[in-house]
DNA sequence: GTGTTTGCAAAGTGTTTGCAATTTA
DNA sequence: TAAATTGCAAACACTTTGCAAACAC
């Protein structure tokens, strides 16, 4: 059953990381992190708090996802020049990106290294593949 | 030598591809195009042709970028979310991005399937590796 | 009470668009 | 001259920021 009171645990996790469990931190935490892996982005995430009643402007829902990825909860995805996508899962891992819906799915691990034709989804064709490494460093 | 007057081969290979040669866009070809591969972005082939004395618009690179693209002369590299990166080398293949600079470098192909932490740009460490692997059809 | 966080509205950034003037064929 | 292209400025989508009011401790 959903919790009816602040959850404890969640402001402990929350405070740990110098947050100060907010009821928008708390809601926003909830609608993350209580539904498996998500993808998200500032606009989707905002639509849900809506659908939930939870009260709560869309640059604190930009302002969260930025403090919740510093914190290490959250990873950015980078798929689309125009919008910026989170995901609750910050493990090493890669993404199926749907370019006509914006929807993002995981890659199975066990895929990745030796994807066929036949590992993609039923009903979709391959449209490219992109490895960007990230690196830090000298130029 | 650099060619004083308008490029016949050029002129036809623009026009082959349903596109008038104007004085833009055999001047923005010929900047992307006679200095080997090249990583832009709108900004920075604005910046390039204003440099080089061609009166061109910033509306006008960004048609001409997506003319390009459209065209397969260009494509396009996803790796920051609020840029939009063109590549002059259309080939499959992938990138170095470094990430406080914002350039990107093409990864040799034999590196990119056995890479060791040792193959990295000299000075340089590791941030993350994205693959996304794009679909179209059903969501 | 003090410092943090929120929410609004305004500003910012990169990109696209509408349309009159210009250029190409 | 007819159709395509350009360039400007306005519009746009997404994101960030400034600051007064609300909140957490």
């Amino acid at each position: 059953m959903a919790e009816l009171r602040p959850n404890a645990d969640a402001m402990k996790r929350l405070r740990a990381l110098g947050l100060r469990p907010t009821r928008q931190r708390m809601a926003l935490a909830r609608l993350l992190f209580d539904h498996g892996n998500m993808h998200v982005t500032a606009e989707t995430l905002y639509d849900s708090a809506q659908d939930a009643d939870i009260k709560v402007s869309l640059a604190t829902v930009y302002n969260t996802l930025h403090q919740f990825t510093a914190a290490g909860l959250l990873r950015q995805v980078i798929v689309d020049p125009s919008r910026c996508y989170f995901d609750t899962n910050v493990d090493e891992h890669h993404h199926f990106f749907f370019e006509e819906t914006g929807q993002l799915a995981d890659i199975p691990d066990e895929l990745i290294r030796s994807m066929a034709p036949g590992d993609l989804p039923p009903g979709t064709k391959l449209s490219r593949i992109d490895i960007v490494v990230r690196l830090r460093g000298a130029a």
